[in-house]
DNA sequence: CTATCTGCAAACCGTTTGCAGCGTT
DNA sequence: AACGCTGCAAACGGTTTGCAGATAG
């Protein structure tokens, strides 16, 4: 049982969520998916070990996961409903556009450029996004 | 008559699409906006000047803009259905939060970046999405 | 004149909601 | 025992498609 696992479930049970054996099956997709996953293929990947979930229930397991920041949405040019755990302290994503792979990675000396665009500009800058799209190692050689 | 309308309208007709008022109304809307603007939100402002256009029209004609690289669609948290001019060499946004306002800007620098994380994971990277979030002047002060 | 384009209505598809019964606590 | 949670089915909303009539070239 992989740690990520252990930690998403203690932490619903901390927030006052059940833990139910369809939120377990998710929990346990999505938690240690190195890739990104839509409900729909979490859906199929879980139900294979409990076939009863419903679709529903990934929809409504995800939500929460999301509000707790325990997973974060990815958005890329071929579809916007992709999930994957939120590893704190690594904010920037780099994606595997063949296989949906996903490395986390740090972007040191972002902070700089922020702060001059903010300037430049006027806006009160927020939040941001960064993300690179590639092929993985593996895909990589597979196309070629 | 802004130079991106007439430069828009005149791409459209080099690759062999025929000018009509349904096209002229929304290349019109999208090409002169500073904001990223939904299909709907085309529709309702490009009605205006040409009442009789339908929303179908909307999403066919930014379909096509799209593939001629002249829009571009954006993504933000709350929804990724907007489209905005794409600047040639300005690939990187910052978007208001509040009123969809977008500048674009300049990112020097990151191609060191992105060098070094491709070779720290063994990704090839193909493209990149950097985007800002945040307030514009104006939001900043009605907020406040 | 003809092929492309139009707006309408209906189909489509991913997501959300209402609900009666089930299962965690 | 109580109430949160479930899966089902239906509703929903944005997008796409089929089509007969309109229109640019």
């Amino acid at each position: 049982m992989s740690i990520r696992v252990t930690s998403w479930l203690e932490s619903l049970q901390a927030h006052g969520y059940r833990l139910t054996e369809a939120r377990r099956a998710v929990v346990e997709v999505v938690a240690t998916s190195k890739r990104a996953l839509s409900p729909l293929e979490v859906y199929e990947i879980a139900r294979r070990r409990y076939p009863a979930l419903g679709l529903v229930s990934v929809y409504r397991t995800l939500e929460m996961l999301s509000a707790l920041h325990l997973v974060q949405r990815v958005h890329q040019e071929d579809g916007c409903n992709a999930y994957l755990p939120s590893l704190e302290g690594h904010q920037h994503l780099l994606i595997c556009e063949r296989c949906r792979r996903v490395e986390y990675f740090d972007g040191d000396d972002l902070e700089a450029l922020f702060a001059r665009v903010g300037e430049q500009t006027g806006f009160e800058i927020r939040s941001h996004w960064l993300q690179l799209f590639g092929l993985c190692q593996a895909c990589k050689q597979a196309v070629s």
